[in-house]
RNA sequence: GGGGUGUUAGCUCAGCUGGUUCAGAGCACCUGCCUUACAAGCAGGGGGUCACUGGUUCGAAUCCAGUACGCCCCA
C-alpha cells in the first residue's frame, strides 16, 4: 500500500463536499424530537468577494454548527446575501457607463432590470466561495434581502412602524456630491489631507456709537457667508463679553444677524468667533436648531449659488469663493488669510468636493425600541462574547440617535409613501391601498392612481437586514409557520464588532418589536483581520491575500485552523501566512498518524502489551475533552482548537503512538490496533468541526463504513470519567523520559546508544507498570530498582524520586558537581521563600487550608530534594 | 472633547474567582538528528522586574487609583 507522505487536500475536499451535499447532511427540517440549533449567516453583500474577514467569521460559524450537528441537535445554518443598495448601485452604474449608458437616461424600471441581471450574474459568487471553505449551510434555505417575500416584509414593517408613529420625515445633513448630483453614505466619502486657507472676515458690530467696530470671524468657506444666520462666541470668552446681546452685519451683504453664546465654540480655534451657517454645515445645523435659528440654503444641486445667496447667483461655489475674496479685499473686510492643514471630504465616485447639505429624509425613532434591546443585553438574556462589548453597547444604546432610513437610490425597496397633488402624503403597502387612503383622507373621491406619486427613495439596506433572523423563516408573511416557531429565536450569531450597532442592536430591537422575543442568545464578536503590520486588510491597500489562493495552497482545513489559531473573540487577528502554514502542517501531522496506523499488519497470535498506554490515553482524552467542552461553552473557540491541537500532536502522536508503535516492519497485536482505531475515531470527532475534510477522509479510509455512517453526523463524544492517578504517574514517567533525552543531548550521546536506568524510589508501583514505555521512549537497556545511590552515575530527581544513569566511569565529575551545586542553591532559595511564607503568622491564619497544605508539601518536597542532591554531591 | 478598551518572551496572543513547583502557548531563534508515519518532521534548549508609580491584601500579571503610550467608537 502506498499513501502519499504528504496530505493532498485538493483531491479530498471536493469529493467530500459533494458527498455531504448529495446526502443532504446540511439540510434541516423542524424535528420536534430534536433540539434546534440555529445560526443565520450575516448576509454578505452581493457585490462582495470572499475576503479574510468572511473566512474567519464563517469558519467560526461552521465550527459551531458542525459541533451542534454531531451533538445530535437539529442544526440549521441559513445562508444568504444582502442587496447592498449603495455598493450594488455603484457597480451597476459603472457597468452601464462602460456600455456607454448613463443612469439618468434610464427609467427606474429599466435601471432595475439591469441591476437584477447584474445580481443574477455576480450575486452568488460569494456563496460559491463559502462552499470551498467547507461551510455546511443549508443551501436549500438560501435567502436574499430583496427577494419578493423579504421585500414584502420590509414594506409591511415600514407601514406598521409608520402607523405606530415610529417613522417620520425630517431634515438631515447629507454628503452631497454636486458632480454626481447624489447623496453619498459616509463610507463613500474619502477624506483627503490638504492645506486650506482660513479667511479672517470683518463683521461690523451693530452699535449706536458713531465709530465702526468689527468682529473678526475665521472661515475656510467665505462664499457661504450669505447663508449665515448668526455668529457664535463662547460665553466664557472674555474678549467678547461686550458683544453679548449685540448683533453684527454680514460683510458685503450688510444683513444683520445676532451674536449668540454657546460653549460649543472653541476659544482657541480661529478667532474664537464662529459664523453659523445651518444649511451648509452639520455642527452649525445643530447649533441652529438649539438656538432656533432659520436655515438659508444658497446652493443648487450642481454646486452653483441660487437666488437665496443674492450675490454671485449662478456661479459655481469655487468661482464664487474667488470672487468674494476679491470683493472682500477691495471692501477692506478681509483681515488676513492663513494656511492651515485640514481634511477635505471628497467623493469616492467623482472626486468632487463634498458639500454638506440639508435634505428631507425618512427617520425611524429609536428610543422606545432601544429600551428592551438594551435591557436584554445588560441582564445577559443575550450574551455578548467577549462581554467587554456590553459597555460599548450600553453607551450607544443610551445615546441612540434616530435612524435615517431613506437613501437617494433606486436599488432597494422603494419607500411606500405616496404624495398627493397637494403635497400631503399617505403610507400604504400598495398603490391601490394608498389610493383608498388618499381618497378618504383628502375627501376627494375623484383622485386617481395617476394623481399619486410614490416617494423616489429606497430604504437603507440595514432596514432589510435588521429583520433577517425573522424574515429568513418567513416570520412576517406567516407568523405562525412551523419553521419560524421551531427555529426562532436562533442560538448564536457570529459577526464583527464594527456592525454591533448598525446591525446587531437593530436585530435585537426588531426581535422584541415584531415577535416580542430575542433574535438570538449569544453574539460572538470576531476581531478584524489585519496584516502583519496591523493594517486593516483592504482591496485598495492590496495587503489581503486571496482566500481562494490560500485554500489552494494550504487546503481548506489548513486555512481554517490557521485562522483560528490566533483569534480570541473580539481581538483583532494579525494575519500571517505562517499561521496557515502551521494549519497545513497540522493536517499533515494528522495524515501521517493515520498512515502509520493504516500501515500496520495484525498478528492475531500476539499478546496485548499496551494496556497501560491505552488506559492512559483514554483518561487523557477524557481530561482534555472536559477542557475542550468548557472552552466551547464559553465561546473560546481558539482555545478549544489549541487544546485539540495539543491533544493530537503531543499526547496522541508524540506520546501514545510512540508508546505502542511496534518495531519497524513488525506486526501489531489485534487488541492494540482495535483500541488505537477507536481512539483515532474519537480524536477525529473532536477535530472534525475545525478540519472537516481531512477528518472525513481518514474516517472513511480507516474502516468500511455504512452508507450513512459519515463523520459529519457521527455522535459527538460524551464527557466521561478519567483516572487522575494514571495521568499523574504518566506525567512523571514522561518527565523521566525528557530528562534522559536532555542528558543524551547535553552529553552528546547518540540516540541509538542504549542507556541503563537505576531508580531509587519509595513506591515502585509508580514506575513498575511503565517499564516498557520508559525503555521504548528513552531507549533504555536495563531498568532496575535500587536502595542506595549509584556511584559513577549521572543523577536526577523527578517528583521526589531519584534516578541514576551509570556512565561507565567516563563522567565529568567537575561539570556534574557544578550542575548539582547550581540546582542545590536554587532549591535552597526556593525553600527559603516557602519557609518565609509559612513563618508568617498572618499567612497561616489568613490563607485557606488548601493553600497552606500546598505550601507545606512544597516545603517537604524541597527538603527531600536538597537531601538527595547533597547525597549525590557527596558520592561524586 | 466624551466614552470604551488595551499594554505579559523578538513577534502574535493565553493566563477565567487574587493562591498548584517561584508566568504559558504558537511562531521565530539556538543545538543535535534524513532514527523508514511525518524534514510540512524528531529530540532538546535559551529567552519575561507581567508599561510605569502608588494603594488594598498574609499574598497582585490578576483588584483600585494615577501616569505614559496605543487602538476603537461617538461628536
Amino acid at each position: 500500500m502506498s499513501i502519499s507522505t504528504k496530505y493532498n487536500p485538493k483531491e479530498v475536499e471536493k469529493k467530500w463536499y459533494d458527498s455531504w451535499m448529495e446526502r443532504g447532511f446540511f439540510h434541516s427540517e423542524p424535528n420536534p424530537n430534536k433540539e434546534p440549533y440555529t445560526i443565520v449567516i450575516p448576509p454578505p453583500n452581493v457585490t462582495g468577494v470572499l475576503h479574510m474577514g468572511h473566512m474567519l467569521n464563517n469558519t467560526i460559524q461552521d465550527v459551531l454548527i458542525r459541533r451542534a450537528r454531531m451533538q445530535g441537535k437539529e442544526a440549521c445554518w441559513v445562508p444568504g446575501t444582502d442587496h447592498a443598495s449603495i455598493a450594488t448601485e455603484a457597480k451597476v452604474v459603472a457597468m452601464l457607463k462602460e456600455k456607454g449608458i448613463n443612469k439618468s437616461d434610464l427609467t427606474r424600471e429599466e435601471f432595475l432590470k439591469y441591476a437584477w441581471e447584474w445580481k443574477e450574474k455576480y450575486g452568488g459568487i460569494i456563496l460559491e466561495q463559502l462552499k470551498k471553505l467547507g461551510a455546511s449551510c443549508d443551501w436549500d434555505r438560501t435567502r436574499f434581502t430583496m427577494e419578493e417575500d423579504l421585500s414584502a416584509a420590509v414594506i409591511e414593517v415600514f407601514v406598521d412602524l409608520y402607523r405606530k408613529g415610529q417613522i417620520y420625515r425630517g431634515v438631515r445633513m447629507v454628503n452631497w456630491d454636486p458632480q454626481g448630483q447624489t447623496a453619498l453614505s459616509d463610507e463613500e466619502v474619502i477624506p483627503k489631507d490638504t492645506m486650506a486657507k482660513m479667511y479672517h472676515l470683518k463683521y461690523e458690530v451693530v452699535a449706536d456709537g458713531a465709530e465702526k467696530t468689527y468682529l473678526t470671524v475665521a472661515t475656510s468657506r467665505p462664499e457661504t457667508i450669505m447663508a449665515d444666520v448668526a455668529v457664535a462666541v463662547n460665553p466664557n470668552d472674555e474678549r467678547y463679553t461686550h458683544l453679548h446681546g449685540k448683533s453684527v452685519r454680514i460683510p458685503l451683504l450688510g444683513k444683520e444677524i445676532p451674536v449668540i453664546l454657546d460653549e460649543y465654540v472653541s476659544i482657541e480655534f480661529g478667532t474664537g468667533a464662529l459664523k453659523v451657517t445651518p444649511a451648509h454645515d452639520l455642527n452649525d445645523y445643530e447649533l441652529g436648531q438649539k438656538h432656533r435659528l432659520p436655515t438659508i440654503d444658497i446652493l443648487n444641486n450642481d454646486g452653483t449659488l441660487n437666488e437665496q445667496a443674492q450675490l454671485y447667483v449662478g456661479q459655481d461655489r469655487f468661482e464664487a469663493r474667488r470672487n468674494i475674496v476679491k470683493d472682500l479685499k477691495e471692501a477692506d473686510l478681509l483681515a488676513k488669510i492663513e494656511e492651515y492643514a485640514s481634511v477635505l471630504q471628497t467623493s469616492e465616485r467623482t472626486g468632487a468636493v463634498i458639500e454638506p447639505r440639508l435634505s428631507m429624509q425618512w427617520w425611524c425613532k429609536m428610543d422606545k425600541m432601544a429600551k428592551p434591546a438594551l435591557e436584554a443585553v445588560m441582564n445577559d438574556e443575550i450574551r455578548l462574547h467577549p462581554p467587554k462589548f456590553k459597555n460599548m453597547y450600553r453607551a450607544w444604546m443610551e445615546n441612540v440617535h434616530d435612524w435615517c432610513i431613506s437613501r437617494q437610490l433606486w436599488w432597494g425597496q422603494q419607500i411606500p409613501a405616496y404624495y398627493l397633488p397637494d403635497g400631503s402624503f399617505v403610507v400604504a403597502a400598495t398603490a391601490e391601498e394608498a389610493l383608498k387612503l388618499a381618497r378618504k383622507e383628502s375627501g376627494n373621491d375623484n383622485l386617481q392612481l395617476s394623481d399619486l406619486r410614490q416617494d423616489e427613495d429606497v430604504l437603507d439596506t440595514w432596514f432589510s437586514s435588521w429583520l433577517w433572523p425573522i424574515s429568513v423563516f418567513d416570520g412576517f408573511k406567516d407568523p405562525d409557520n412551523k419553521d419560524v416557531l421551531y427555529y426562532y429565536p436562533t442560538n448564536d450569531l457570529v459577526t464583527a464588532p464594527e456592525i454591533l450597532f448598525f446591525w446587531v442592536a437593530r436585530m435585537i430591537m426588531a426581535g422584541y418589536e415584531f415577535r416580542n422575543e430575542l433574535p438570538f442568545k449569544n453574539v460572538y464578536l470576531t476581531g478584524i483581520v489585519r496584516d502583519a503590520q496591523g493594517r486593516k486588510m483592504s482591496k485598495s491597500l492590496g495587503n489581503s491575500p486571496d482566500p481562494l489562493d490560500l485554500i489552494d495552497q494550504y487546503g481548506a482545513d489548513g486555512v481554517r485552523a490557521g485562522m483560528l489559531f490566533s483569534s480570541p473573540a473580539g481581538n483583532d487577528l494579525l494575519f500571517d501566512e505562517k499561521l496557515v502554514e502551521q494549519g497545513r502542517n497540522f493536517s499533515n501531522k494528522i495524515w501521517n498518524a493515520f498512515r502509520l496506523i493504516k500501515g500496520w499488519e495484525v498478528d492475531e497470535s500476539l499478546p496485548f502489551p499496551n494496556e497501560v498506554a491505552v488506559k492512559w490515553f483514554e483518561s487523557r482524552f477524557n481530561e482534555a475533552f472536559v477542557q475542550i467542552e468548557d472552552h466551547f461553552s464559553k465561546f473560546r473557540i481558539s482555545d478549544a482548537l489549541l487544546a485539540v491541537y495539543k491533544l493530537v500532536w503531543d499526547d496522541f502522536c508524540s506520546s501514545y503512538l510512540e508508546m505502542i508503535k511496534p518495531a519497524y516492519q513488525q506486526p501489531i497485536d489485534k487488541q492494540t490496533l482495535e483500541a488505537t482505531t477507536a481512539i483515532l475515531e474519537k480524536v477525529l470527532k473532536v477535530l472534525h468541526p475545525f478540519m472537516p475534510f481531512i477528518t472525513e477522509e481518514i474516517w472513511h479510509e480507516l474502516k468500511e463504513r455504512k452508507p450513512k455512517e459519515y463523520l459529519i453526523v457521527a455522535p459527538w463524544p460524551k464527557k466521561d470519567k478519567f483516572d487522575k492517578d494514571i495521568i499523574e504517574k504518566m506525567e512523571n514517567v514522561l518527565n523521566v523520559v525528557g530528562t534522559v533525552r536532555n542528558i543524551r543531548n547535553s552529553k552528546n550521546i547518540a540516540n541509538s546508544k542504549q542507556l541503563d536506568l537505576y531508580i531509587k524510589v519509595m513506591n515502585q508501583d509508580n514506575y513498575e507498570p511503565f517499564h516498557s514505555i520508559l525503555s521504548k521512549l528513552a531507549n533504555l537497556g536495563e531498568i532496575r530498582f535500587v536502595q542506595e545511590n549509584v556511584e559513577g552515575a549521572i543523577s536526577f530527581i523527578v517528583a521526589g524520586d531519584e534516578f541514576f544513569i551509570p556512565m561507565e566511569g567516563n563522567i565529568d565529575v567537575a561539570a556534574e558537581r557544578e550542575r548539582l551545586q547550581k540546582e542545590l542553591e536554587y532549591t535552597k532559595g526556593f525553600l527559603a521563600s516557602v519557609d518565609k511564607k509559612l513563618s508568617n503568622e498572618r499567612f497561616v491564619s489568613g490563607a485557606p487550608e488548601a493553600v497552606i497544605a500546598n505550601e507545606r508539601k512544597k516545603k517537604a518536597d524541597a527538603e527531600a530534594k536538597i537531601h538527595a542532591i547533597e547525597q549525590s554531591l557527596a558520592s561524586l
